[in-house]
DNA sequence: CCCATTGATTGATGATGTCAACTATATATG
DNA sequence: CATATATAGTTGACATCATCAATCAATGGG
């Protein structure tokens, strides 16, 4: 075995770690169709949902860029999430060009809804001890800063 | 406060971990058309792949339930993947109604690829102590079984 | 003032996803 | 056995998702 200190080693902790968690993003992948029908929702229309923060307008540029998806795309999902009248579209003081997106009321309740829902954990997870979830919770916060 | 017993406390680790793995869950799935557009897959593609394991033939009928969606759906999406030679449709010898999946060698080989893709460890979690990377396998596996 | 760049939209096209209707097989019931 | 009911998959119609190329307006640097 001829590792040098820049490869991981294909059994490495991490490798497993993430093949755990890519596991479990594709059982989460399933499920959100269905919790997205009840609020009458796409999956990709909750995502943007998800990413919009009540009263911290997102410019429609870097939604495209944190969807990773085309900007005409953006465009077409605003669309109907506006003529839903869930979120709003109005201009930037600051440059013209640019457009950025708001909840309404009516969106940042139903985005509340969302969030009720897929926070909610699984049987599964809470079959863990507390002690095991504290671990997670403390490990995941680490992962995502 | 009063919770009866049944109730969850909004801040139960529980709930605080399943809210980080939502986080994560949007990250990843923001990332996974790149890697689907890279071996030429779109992200549906790669959910059907990853679902079936070569020399493991799965009933389309059970694909449709795991993915959650129509069956009709299903038809769309392994005509496209039959049609470029990566599964090949099987009548079931026990019912004659069903048709199951399996892999082709070079669908085999791609899911190789995309599970070596998928499973690449992000540099936040390389930057874990192999200690919590070893809790963490430990956690999600009793997690996930 | 030109001109290249950027943010958003439009139109064309293909993939994803649902629903209702249909075919063929399987199974239950009289 | 015969009929009825249920199940697995396909088809066609339709809306949504997603990309690309082309366009328009606004920005900002020579």
């Amino acid at each position: 075995m001829n590792y040098t200190a820049r490869m991981t080693p294909p059994h490495a902790p991490a490798c497993q770690a993430w093949q755990l968690l890519t596991q479990l993003f594709f059982v989460h992948r399933a499920s959100l169709p269905s919790v997205a029908a009840e609020l009458d929702l796409s999956p990709a229309q909750c995502h943007v949902l998800h990413l919009i923060e009540p009263g911290r307008p997102v410019p429609m540029g870097q939604l495209a860029e944190t969807l990773a998806c085309d900007a005409s795309n953006v465009t077409g999902l605003v669309d109907r999430l506006e003529s839903r009248g869930l979120v709003c579209r109005r201009p930037s003081p600051v440059d013209r060009r640019v457009k950025v997106l708001d909840l309404t009321p009516t969106g940042s309740r139903l985005r509340t809804l969302l969030q009720d829902r897929m926070t909610k954990p699984p049987a599964a997870l809470q079959r863990l001890s507390v002690r095991d979830q504290r671990t997670l919770v403390r490990i995941l916060t680490r992962l995502l800063e």
